[in-house]
DNA sequence: TATAATTGTGGGTAATAGTGGGTAATAATC
DNA sequence: GATTATTACCCACTATTACCCACAATTATA
């Protein structure tokens, strides 16, 4: 296949049933190595939305966080970003389980908007996005010039 | 073969079918290095056309995504990039499939236009290329002659 | 110039992907 | 221990996509 392993590239649009399940991606499924046993770790994003992880991306993460001294804010982050987290598995069709929690904290109602976040992906209630974006994008005009200039060929 | 590796120079004039095919001329493909994967990744471009990377340059910017820290605006960023950037192998015919989205944003309808970038390509609607360039042509007349004295020897 | 090979374009069909719902297994509650 | 709620697993339908074949036009070759 031609999609570099755990890399997730594009946007697609996904509804979540009454059960709390969504699809992931055909082609983020496929960018998943063996390693990961069709698993995901999910966790509340440092934005308005859900981000999950190919599970070994999800270790590089919690190393990190081991390996932190144990300050009180480092104990409080680790908290803050722990207490949510979960794996997921998909089934046969596809589909995680999302947590009622995390539905909750996304704002998300049925249709969700699917990122590929190149080492992650995010899930996000599509207004809540949009509205998101705008704003960054207003904000921080120079900043993103500046990030092309550096990033793109 | 008189190709350079990756390197793809011309203009060609193609059509996109009604399934979002287009063909990428022969000397392009030709141009492919075997490590491609008779792949490339198509996004959309800085100005109103799409982008289409050999897969090796188009990792390359995904490296120094991934490596930039995970600060709000860098997100962001990441985030409007990557929505509308995915990798596209060509079929027997040599075609790639365009994104309805990019279609849509590039303003393509049927004809258009293929240039080669040296180290990417570009599809464009033939009538907004002929617009853009006058326009640009026009207002920077001065920095045009400036690069023609730097770069040609 | 005639013939063969390659290139660009179109369309049909089989396979896959996305969505919904049902049932059995498990866990929680009384 | 019985009953209810929750979760996991399985099956089915539809839309989309990928793959294959066909043909015309162009270019290369003899």
């Amino acid at each position: 296949m031609s999609t570099s392993p755990n890399t997730f590239t594009g946007e697609y649009s996904y509804t979540v049933d009454p059960k709390g399940r969504v699809n992931i991606p055909a082609k983020f499924r496929q960018a998943l190595t063996p390693e990961n046993n069709n698993t995901f770790a999910i966790t509340k994003g440092m934005d308005r939305c859900i981000w999950v992880y190919p599970l070994v991306e999800w270790n590089k993460v919690l190393e990190k966080l081991r390996n932190e001294p144990s300050s009180q804010v480092n104990r409080a982050f680790t908290r803050e970003y722990s207490r949510f987290a979960s794996t997921a598995s998909y089934d046969k069709q596809g589909r995680i389980l999302l947590t009622s929690e995390l539905i909750t904290f996304a704002g998300i109602d049925r249709q969700v908007t699917i990122i590929g976040m190149i080492n992650k992906i995010e899930i996000w209630n599509p207004n809540i996005l949009k509205n998101f974006d705008q704003q960054i994008e207003s904000e921080h005009t120079d900043a993103f010039d500046e990030l092309a200039e550096k990033i793109i060929l």
